[in-house]
This record gives structure tokens, C-alpha cells and sequence, in this order.
DNA sequence: TTGCGGCCT
DNA sequence: GCCTAAGGCCGCAAC
């Protein structure tokens, strides 16, 4: 039997703007809804196997309803921008993947689905309607299924519905709920019903009736009074409503249904569109519903295992003027290199004659000679270029300026955006193996991955340069984005020395002190459970010992520290588990966590990520070595593991107030300027100001309070977090923002000037031209949009201080290689820098530090570091 | 894979 | 009524 699927778009469209979070392309077009709402369909047709298709949606033109009732659907609330916007983009979609969009003037989509929906039935077709909106429930008949998605705990399920179903749910036949609607009315729709009538006494009297006309004839038996009164008087209103509520099932709609019928919705077409709306988890559908579409460049790359022809190739390469490469690299391995010049690709194996070193030689000579262009330079850059140069580019890293907010800079994804092309990406290739594990196969797969990355970077250079250059970025990019590859490259390569033995100590140590915790609380709680589970330990705690707390999350009981703090003064086994989780945490993430890192040369290599975050921060993974425990006593100690090589010394130099010293240049506040002039302190002025007390009288308590707002102000303030920091009520928090901001008006203006600007532009900017994307400024969501103000506030903060830190990084990573000093940056976190310093060099080490880290930007107020040196991390901060 | 909780600047 | 100070990474439990 042939089968069709009705869609009712606004109302599908709609579900899916609701249920899917805010999304944005970069464009900053919303795509939630269009996303959602392919989603659902799609689903659908899986679930049905239709082979018929079609969507309808209303017009805006009044309808014949509106003609029998003026205040038919009333003066509704207008739908949201970011939502009305998808709305011609979902048309576009559907007409793109050959799905008929129909709409009539004069009717709704509703008397459209009707009118197709028994049309269809006549003509023997087995016909499922998608929508959100129970009116269509009349519909369901023999043949006709209503199905409906529903969304239970964030989890959309669909519910269909024949006419059984409709009368299982709500006693009543589908023809018999119009008449239900007649009485009840509905506000959303402004059909008037009967005053009085809600939804049970509705069901009642249908239930009893059959229909209005029928109950409307026996009205002086109708219970209750009100009903009965309401009724008699307002029949005619019911009649109207009934009238209102009946969709037309015999709509002049012209409809061929051959050209609904599916052959293939994934059309290059679509495809575009989905491109464009950056709604990658379709692409993939695209994939697997039509592999042809995938781009296939095979027949170009040329694999080359022969010394003599490979020497060719690099000499011809030479006279070209740029080159794409990509190396196949893993483990500090090389297996091989892909060259693109001239339409042309290269990949050269390591094979025979062709040594790692031979080829290593090679490319280090060309890139002496020529610009090569590289996706993920760091990756790569021991094969290819050892020192800072500006000669060899990376597209990842100008991808991240353009925008930030991505998560992936790989060649699949650079391909999609500017060659609009669709490769196989390095993960569909290799699969769940590595590089390394590849070489030993078909070496097909790595020639593949390569020359796709190669050219790439060769044949969207341009484009995305120019691009770069267009955002004013250019200068970012040269004087730190690509000089800092090699800082960070080098550090890696450094990685820093750990213990083992007193990191093994210290975990045991741990292990003992848990135990005896791990079973007091036992003891306590009266049974054993697993106090790792926040689950089993607020069950626990809440149920079994009855404390009072109360439920937070989704999932049931909270057992953050936060809570758990409140409760510790009352209950002893509160403050154990406290402890329990402080050491837990340590020994899982530290003590054991660390040592599982430490490799053969006693060092722990982290890797330093440059495209990670929104700001321009670098991030630290494998192990995340910028977040070695500091503020408590028992954690710090874990630095007392990581230690210089013998005979050398940790020298550790952190910014002092940084980002408020950057606020005071930015913001051009005389007073904060003057201060940090005059090396006074600036938490005491702050104190004395907002609480009108003169500066040798302020008290610790204020200072400190003062202190949390300063540090506020650069997160983007809101009273609700300075509360919670404070431990005061929302109340105070406000006034003390209030009384900041009286007292530093130009502060104030500053901050609502970013808003303003990042509000306009649509991205926030720091010093030096860095720029993050606020798509969430444009939000219709009050919070989201609190969100975007935040960011605004804080992105040119925190990002002119990366910016500054990278700079500074650069100069002492030149310096200490043009003084041929062997001491070694190793370490950078966020605002502090620790460098292994040789025996004999501390001096000059110091030197170079406060002078390049004080002279990286040249400001209206003096930048400040703190300098420490020491036997260990712990000795050295 | 997701949510919670916790460590850092 | 929402439930938020900015930016990260990672271990564990539970699915």
C-alpha cells in the first residue's frame, strides 16, 4: 500500500524552535527550528517508510474564518525573530530536497492536511499526519494516523493516533471533538466556546450528547446549572465555534500527488543549504543516504615511493612559489609527507631509501625556499621548520581568528567552508586507527588524508587569508597567532620533571587518610555505598539519615560542596565526606591521574592547545597542567613534585592584576589609572570609595568585599554572582554594583560601550584585533542575552590579556635563545610563566622575564609581575 | 555519552 | 519564571 506523509510546517516548526537550544551559523543566522524540524521529519520517514511526502503551512492572509469571526485567533503574539527568520529558510530547505511546500490563500495548513488527508484515503493511500496542534485529532480515521510528537523530560517521543486512540484519550470519537472544542473554546486560537464549559464538563456533555446540536435539544437536562444556564444562552456562540473548529476537508487546493512522491531528498542542492546553516550532523546524513557526493580527488594524488622520483618532485616543488603540505606524523614518527604545487599531489612514503631523515632534510630545505601552507602547523612543525618564521602558514590557526567558537580547524571542515567541497574527513579514513597503526596497512589511507589536507591548504590559502586580513586580524596573526606555534611547540617538547617516587608517597599517603575517612563514614551513615556516586550519597544523606536539603538538579539530589558546606557545622559525617571528596579528587586526578604521563625521560609532555578557547587562552590537555592545585594546603603540596633538572631552578613569574590593570588602560578611569600610577592599593581604594571610608580605616572585611567586586566587574557583573561569592543577598549585591558604579561612572560607560559595540558589530574585540563572535546579544531569551553582556564585558579582558601573555612568551623564548641561554620556558598558565633555569642563568632569566613580561604592551598603566624562584613548583610561587 | 562535581586563572 | 559571575579540563558514575 502506498503511503504519504503530511506535515503541518508552522506547527513542527515551531515544536522544534522550542525544544532545540539557540544555534547559529556564523553568518549568525538562527538554524535551531530548520534543524529540529529536518530532524523530526526525517524520523518520521524512517519510522513510516512513506513514500509520499508533502508539507503544508498557512498563509498570513486572513482566512474564511476570520471572515465568519473578526477575532478569529485574536491579535496573537507576534513569533520571535530568531524564529520568524527560519521560516522562508525551511521553505527553502524543503523546495531544495523536492518536497512539495503548499499553502492556499484564504485556508490554513490544517484544512490543507484535511483536504489532502482524505483525498489521499480515497485513493486508497495509507496516510500519516505529522503535527504538533490537537485539532487535527478529528482527522484520525481508518486510514488517517495523527501523529504527534511529545517531549517528556527533554526526551521527544511520537504518539499516534487513530481513532481509537483518540477515544482511549479523551472519550470521545474524532468528529465528536470538534463539538468538544465548540464548548470548551480555545484561547490560543480565540474560538469563544461556551462561557463556563472548561475541559471536564465538556467531555461530560459530549461524551453523553454526541454533539452540541444534540445536547443543545435536551439543554433543560444538562448538569450542571451553569452549564445548562451558559449553554441556552450562548448555543449560538457554541454553533460559531463549532463552525470555527472544523477543518475543511474540501479545501479548492491543487495538489498532483506524483509530485510528492520521494526519489531523493538529499539533493547537492540541500546539501548546500545545510552547508551554509553550518548543520553539520545532516551533512553526515547526506553521506550515508548518498555516497556519491562526497568529493573524490584520488584519481589526482599521485603515491611516490621511488628515491630518485621523490628527489624530483621535492626540486620541482622548489621552483613552484607555495606548496600545501601535510605530514603524516605520530608519536614524534614520521611516515610520510603530501606536497600540493601546481595542481599537483604528491604523497611521499617513508620507504626504502626514502629515510625519515632524508625527507625530514627535504622539506626543511623547501621551506627555506618557499611559502608552504600547513592546516595544524604545530602537529608537523619538527619535520618542517624548527624555528619562529613567518614563511610557512597555518589555516587552522587563521580559521580560529576568523572564528573562534568552532570545534574543529581540520581540512574537511576548511574544505566545506571554502572550496565547497565535501572530502572524507581524517576520522571517516582512518577509522578508530592512528596514523601509526595505518602505515602498516595499504599506505593508501594515509596518502589520502594527506593530499586532501595538502590541498586544501594550498587551494584555500588565499581565500582565507584574504578573509583574515579583510577582519583586521592580519597583524595578530603574524606578530603572535603564528610565532607562538613555535613557544608552545617547544614547551611541549620541554615538558616538565615529576617525581615519581614522592609523587607515588604522596599518593599513598592519600590512599591511607581516605580509608580511614572512607569508613568513619560508613560508620556514620550506618551502611556502605559508593560516596563517589553523588546519586547513592544524597540518597544517603537525604533519605536514609532524613537531613533536610532539598532537591536541586535533574537527577536528584545535589551534593555539590556549596550544599554540603552549609550542612558540614551541623552533621560530622557532612564534613567528612567533604574531606573524603577534597583527597578523592587528588589522589583520582593528581597523584594518579599525574603519574600515568611521566614518561621515559622522567617528564611529563602536556599538549598546549591554541584553537580551544573563545577568548584567545591557550589550553592545556593530557594532562591539564594549568590547574595543579594552589589554594588549599593539602593540594598545593603536589607541586613539590615537580621539580627542575638537577643542578637547575624553577624561576616562576605571574601578571599582578592583569585584566584590572587592563581595565583601568581600556576604560581610561583617571582614578584606577592613578592608582596603579602610584602602585597603591587598589583593592583598599576601591573599599574606601564604595563604602565612604577614609583609606586607613577601611576595614579587612570591606577591602576584601571590594575585592570580589573588582573581580567581578571583570566577569561582567550581575548581582546574582556577586551574591553568591559574597554569601550576601541579591539585594546588597546590587547596591555594592550600584554604589561601584557611581563611583567609577567612566568604568560604567566602558562596560555598556562594549555591550553596545558587540551589540552592533556582533562580536567583541580585544587590544590587538582579536575577535570573538556574541551571537548570543541577539537572543530573544533574557537570560542568553544577560549571557552575550557578560562575554561582551569580559572577552576583551580576558582575551587582551592572552594577547599579552603570548607576546610577552614570544619575546622571552627569542631572548633566551639569542642570549644561548639553555634555561627553558616550560610552562604557561594564563597568567604566569615558569621557566627550568640553568645554574648561573637565574639572573639573567629574572632580567628577561620582568623585562619582557612588564615591556609586552605598552599601557597607560605599568604591568607588574611577581618573581619567584625555588627547589620546586611549590617553592617557586 | 552525559551529568555532576571539582581543580585552575 | 527563568536560575547566570569569565575562561578551561578531567574523573567518576550511570546510562
Amino acid at each position: 500500500m502506498k503511503k504519504i506523509l503530511l506535515i503541518d510546517g508552522h506547527s513542527i516548526l515551531n515544536r522544534a524552535f522550542y525544544g532545540v537550544p539557540p544555534l547559529t551559523n556564523f553568518e549568525g543566522i538562527h538554524t535551531n527550528a530548520v534543524y529540529g524540524f529536518i530532524n523530526i521529519m526525517l524520523k518520521s520517514l524512517e519510522d513510516e517508510h512513506a513514500d509520499y511526502i508533502a508539507v503544508a503551512f498557512d498563509l498570513k492572509a486572513p482566512t474564511f474564518r476570520h471572515k465568519m469571526f473578526a477575532e478569529y485567533k485574536g491579535t496573537r503574539k507576534p513569533m520571535p525573530q530568531e524564529l520568524h527568520e527560519q521560516v522562508p529558510i525551511i521553505k527553502e530547505v524543503l523546495s531544495a530536497m523536492t518536497i512539495p511546500v503548499i499553502t492556499l490563500e484564504g485556508y490554513e495548513a490544517d484544512d490543507i492536511l484535511g483536504t489532502l488527508a482524505k483525498r489521499c484515503q480515497r485513493d486508497g493511500f495509507e496516510v500519516s499526519i505529522l503535527s504538533g496542534d490537537r485539532d487535527l485529532l478529528q482527522l484520525a480515521d481508518e486510514h488517517i494516523k495523527i501523529r504527534m510528537p511529545k517531549t517528556v523530560k527533554g526526551q521527544t517521543s511520537i504518539e499516534n493516533y487513530y481513532p481509537s486512540d483518540v477515544i482511549d484519550k479523551y472519550q470521545v470519537t474524532p468528529e465528536e471533538f470538534i463539538d468538544l472544542k465548540a464548548l470548551m473554546g480555545d484561547s490560543s486560537d480565540n474560538i469563544p466556546g461556551v462561557p463556563g464549559i472548561g475541559e471536564k464538563t465538556a467531555t461530560a456533555i459530549i461524551t453523553k450528547y454526541k454533539s452540541i446540536e444534540a445536547a443543545y435539544a435536551d439543554v433543560d437536562n444538562i448538569t450542571p446549572a451553569k452549564a445548562r444556564n451558559n449553554l441556552s444562552e450562548h448555543y449560538d456562540m457554541a454553533v460559531m465555534s463549532k463552525k470555527l473548529a472544523t477543518i475543511n476537508i474540501d479545501s479548492p487546493v491543487d495538489f498532483d500527488v506524483e509530485d510528492a512522491y520521494i526519489d531523493n531528498l538529499f539533493t547537492a542542492g540541500a546539501y548546500e543549504i545545510f552547508s551554509r546553516l553550518e548543520l553539520k550532523s545532516l551533512l553526515k546524513r547526506f553521506k550515508d543516504a548518498e555516497p556519491v557526493k562526497e568529493d573524490d580527488l584520488s584519481d589526482k594524488f599521485c603515491y611516490i615511493n621511488d628515491y630518485a622520483k621523490a628527489d624530483d618532485i621535492i626540486r620541482e616543488c622548489m621552483n613552484s612559489e607555495c606548496a600545501g603540505i601535510r605530514l603524516a606524523v605520530c608519536d614524534d614518527v614520521l611516515y610520510g609527507a603530501a606536497l600540493a604545487f601546481d595542481d599537483k599531489y604528491y604523497y611521499i612514503g617513508v620507504e626504502g631509501f626514502i629515510t625519515q631523515d632524508y625527507l625530514a632534510d627535504s622539506i626543511k630545505a623547501l621551506s627555506q625556499k618557499i611559502h608552504l601552507y600547513a592546516i595544524n602547523l604545530k602537529a608537523q612543525v619538527d619535520y618542517i621548520n624548527p624555528d619562529i618564521n613567518d614563511d610557512t602558514d597555518d589555516l587552522a590557526i587563521m580559521q580560529y581568528l576568523i572564528n573562534p567558537l568552532k570545534d574543529a580547524y581540520t581540512y574537511a571542515e576548511l574544505a566545506r567552508e571554502y572550496l565547497n567541497r565535501n572530502f572524507a574527513s581524517e576520522e571517516d579514513i582512518l577509522g578508530k586507527n592512528t596514523i601509526a597503526q595505518e602505515s602498516e596497512n595499504v599506505p593508501d589511507k594515509l596518502m589520502q588524508i594527506c593530499c586532501y589536507d595538502a590541498y586544501t591548504a594550498l587551494t584555500a590559502h588565499d581565500k582565507i587569508y584574504d578573509k583574515l586580513c579583510s577582519m583586521g586580524m592580519k597583524e595578530v596573526y603574524h606578530n603572535i597567532e603564528l610565532p607562538i606555534i613555535y613557544v608552545l611547540r617547544s614547551m611541549e617538547h620541554e615538558g616538565i620533571r615529576v617525581n615519581r617516587t614522592a609523587l607515588k608517597s604522596y599518593g599513598d599517603e592519600l590512599a591511607v587518610k581516605i580509608e580511614e575517612l572512607r569508613s568513619g563514614i560508613y560508620e556514620q551513615a550506618g551502611t556502605e555505598f559508593n560516596i563517589n556516586s553523588p546519586k547513592q550519597l544524597g540518597e544517603i544523606l537525604f533519605d536514609r539519615m532524613g537531613i533536610e536539603g532539598g532537591k536541586k538538579t535533574k537527577t536528584g539530589y545535589s551534593t555539590s560542596a556549596e550544599v554540603l558546606e552549609k550542612l558540614a557545622p551541623d552533621y560530622p559525617i557532612v564534613n567528612d565526606i567533604l574531606e573524603y571528596r577534597t583527597l578523592a579528587k587528588l589522589k583520582s586526578t593528581y597523584a594518579d591521574g599525574l603519574a600515568d604521563y611521566i614518561r621515559d625521560d622522567g617528564r611529563i609532555h602536556g599538549t598546549f592547545n591554541q584553537t580551544i578557547t573563545a577568548t584567545g587562552r591557550i589550553s592545556s590537555t593530557e594532562p591539564n597542567l594549568q590547574n595543579i592545585p594552589i589554594r588549599m594546603d593539602i593540594g598545593r603540596q603536589i607541586r613539590k613534585v615537580f621539580i627542575p633538572k638537577d643542578g637547575y631552578v624553577f624561576t616562576d613569574a605571574d601578571y599582578s592584576q592583569i585584566e584590572l590593570r587592563l581595565l583601568a588602560h581600556m576604560s581610561g578611569d583617571e582614578t584606577l589609572i592613578n592608582a596603579y600610577r602610584e602602585d597603591k592599593d587598589i583593592h583598599r581604594i576601591t573599599a574606601s570609595k564604595v563604602f565612604k571610608t577614609p583609606l586607613e580605616e577601611v576595614t579587612p572585611r570591606q577591602r576584601s568585599n571590594a575585592k570580589a567586586v573588582n573581580f567581578g566587574i571583570v566577569y561582567g557583573i550581575s548581582s546574582f554572582g556577586l551574591s553568591k561569592d559574597l554569601g550576601i543577598s541579591r539585594k546588597e549585591a546590587k547596591e555594592y554594583i550600584d554604589v561601584y558604579f557611581k563611583t567609577y561612572p567612566s568604568i560604567k560607560d566602558y562596560l555598556n560601550g562594549l555591550v553596545d559595540n558587540a551589540r552592533k558589530d556582533g562580536y567583541s574585540i580585544t587590544l590587538y584585533g582579536r575577535r570573538r563572535p556574541v551571537p548570543e546579544l541577539a537572543s530573544s531569551n533574557f537570560m542568553q542575552r544577560q549571557f552575550g553582556e557578560r562575554i561582551a564585558m569580559n572577552s576583551p579582558l580576558q582575551g587582551t590579556a592572552a594577547d599579552i601573555i603570548k607576546i610577552a612568551m614570544i619575546n622571552v623564548y627569542k631572548r633566551l635563545g639569542q642570549s644561548n641561554l639553555k634555561s627553558k620556558l616550560i610552562l604557561q598558565i594564563h597568567d604566569e610563566l615558569l621557566i627550568e633555569t640553568a645554574p648561573g642563568e637565574e639572573d639573567e632569566v629574572k632580567r628577561i622575564l620582568s623585562e619582557e613580561m612588564e615591556g609586552a604592551a605598552k599601557l597607560r598603566v605599568p604591568l607588574e609581575i611577581d618573581i619567584h624562584s625555588g627547589n620546586n613548583w611549590y617553592e617557586a610561587k
